[in-house]
DNA sequence: ATTAAGATTGCAACCGGTTGCAAAAATTGT
DNA sequence: ACAATTTTTGCAACCGGTTGCAATCTTAAT
């Protein structure tokens, strides 16, 4: 096996104390012995186990990042912007995959055996009730990209899609569009409904607007696709603001299919803004959530909540913003 | 703190090896006595500390999982597998996001310190020695979409690259065209070191082909739009070998921008075969690698070297498949 | 009932560290 | 040079488990 501390200390006659105080800041040793310590473990090519010495300190250093959203491109970004962050702050992520699965009880048991510190549920459509699971083991959990609470029970950090909704109406109203599609994702997800009534409550004030709502059956290019197909057979709408930047493009595909273009016939907007809306062969106009936000901010509230286990749960939320391309006409 | 096994023991008045064994497989607990510990266990929601037991098991069930392809969707696949599988192994993915650093000695350290069982390094364009050094501190190690050898130094699964550009240069031949492009993914990279020479080899064969040769800067859209806006202010070739289907992506993208189209104007065939090369709208004929049989392949592999951590290195090759779709003239 | 074999159990040492405490050493002040 | 402080050090117990071993308990066989 590897070099422990004990060989350390031996080789240089000092006590196993000694070692371990060279590794732990804060601790008091002397220049001199640190200097032989580390020139010992240098040699040796000894590192400290940290699984080892999460026994006494009661913290590991480990992050359990969960998440169900292994199809949509955004998250690559958001996994990637995680691992970094989590990284920078010196913490590790365990990686739990959730597809298939909505209920925590494996993972909770799972990530309660590896004693990890805390736990990100980064997931747009997992119920709140998910991440609860883990507050109520006692474990410090963040709900990244959840949906929004006034009064939440867990520390939730993202957009208001309600807002969301409401920029969308918004922003297809200015334009000038007058029969409007609501093109959700799966029904039952939080961020569809909350995006819905956003949406419903700024048309509903609008006169003379006419508006028609489907569902797609998951935030995919092919559930995407397919709505916007069956939307085309029966009288489409103008403009429609689609569930996610994925979907957008699979109703974008669908307009071409169909021998139509985007914003010529149909106009559609997006949500997320991943990095394929701005590729040029896409140039998909679509509502922005600061993903870089909503992870650094997730992080920092993770680490905040293993400081203070009673900290009171917390609602963090940011601004979108429309971001204008090519997929709506102009104001 | 969380409930341990002497609270579990003490509670029915048993040893703590009792408590101990009965979560052990193959030890030796009466049926009465494991039924009495499962009860105060359940009642006290007791779970064992997989860490400390792997102080004494020397096993941690921890899996480093490493990359550097944090941009390409493929790779969201590629994790969504990879972690679906260790979990069905009863593994945990620790993940490492190697972005901006080649160099192993970080993560090596990060690694050690949380006694991971085994390392997956994943990842196209590192090199061989990447994973060498976790090999050499006797860390089982598999790469996986890393660069074939015949008497590799540590254990790799992939595609041969060099078969890969043999097929591709083979497609193209077939279907008549005479002046052919290689467009590489960044100089650097094994894999496109590798397909050229396959690509290059297959052409010098033939009679009366006119070949260019140019590589992009990375394997991205950005660098492959970038790169054919480039060949079409020269005079490009009927039809190109791109490095990746997301470079092939970006190479549509700016044929399309230049006014022209694929098939009809210049050819393009990709590789990787990743989800969105079937999204209808870019329905780009690419050489398929068979993802999910690496992954799993190399999961098996991982697993094989931890119980015989004197396995010999050994490679194993997945062979690809041509995927005809609509960007290639047809045979 | 007696005994040998097999199954179950608890003790105690160990895995690789950390840490409170008291002793030892170094530093300071006079 | 001496006492009072402050720093550094090692001891030993502990973190939450595992495991070899010897003791005890069952079971089966005679």
């Amino acid at each position: 096996m590897a070099i422990t501390l004990k060989e350390v200390a031996e080789r240089e006659g000092v006590s196993r104390s000694a070692v371990s105080r060279t590794y732990t800041d804060g601790a008091s040793v002397s220049p001199k012995t640190r200097k032989k310590v580390e020139k010992a473990a240098k040699e040796l090519g000894y590192s400290p186990n940290a699984l080892a010495s999460s026994l006494t300190t009661g913290r590991t250093k480990l992050i359990g990042l969960i998440s169900n959203n292994f199809h949509n491109p955004l998250f690559l970004e958001v996994f990637d912007l995680f691992t970094r962050r989590l990284q920078e702050k010196g913490l590790r992520p365990l990686l739990v995959n959730l597809t298939d699965e909505t209920d925590p009880e494996n993972s909770l048991r799972m990530l309660k055996q590896y004693s990890v510190d805390g736990v990100i549920v980064a997931s747009s459509t997992l119920l709140p009730e998910f991440a609860k699971a883990f507050h109520d083991a006692k474990i410090p959990v963040v709900h990244s990209f959840g949906r929004f609470a006034s009064a939440p029970d867990v520390h939730v950090v993202g957009v208001d899609n309600v807002e969301c909704g409401r920029m969308a109406a918004r922003t297809l109203l200015a334009r000038g569009y007058k029969h409007i599609g609501f093109l959700g994702g799966p029904k039952g997800a939080t961020s569809t409904i909350d995006r819905r009534a956003g949406f419903m409550e700024v048309i509903g004030q609008a006169k003379g607007i006419k508006v028609k709502v489907s569902n797609a059956a998951a935030y995919s290019f092919e559930a995407g696709r397919a709505a916007m197909l069956k939307e085309l057979k029966a009288s489409p709408a103008e403009a429609y603001f689609c569930g996610d930047d994925v979907m957008s493009i699979g109703a974008l595909s669908a307009i071409e299919s169909a021998g139509l273009a985007a914003p010529e016939d149909i106009g559609i907007i997006g949500l997320n803004d991943m990095e394929m809306a701005k590729w040029e062969n896409i140039n998909l106009t679509t509502i922005r959530q600061p993903i870089k936000q909503i992870v650094d901010s997730s992080v920092e509230l993770v680490i905040a909540a293993l400081e203070d286990r009673y900290r009171h749960p917390e609602a963090r939320l940011f601004s979108c913003q429309v971001m204008e391309r090519g997929t709506l006409r102009p104001l």
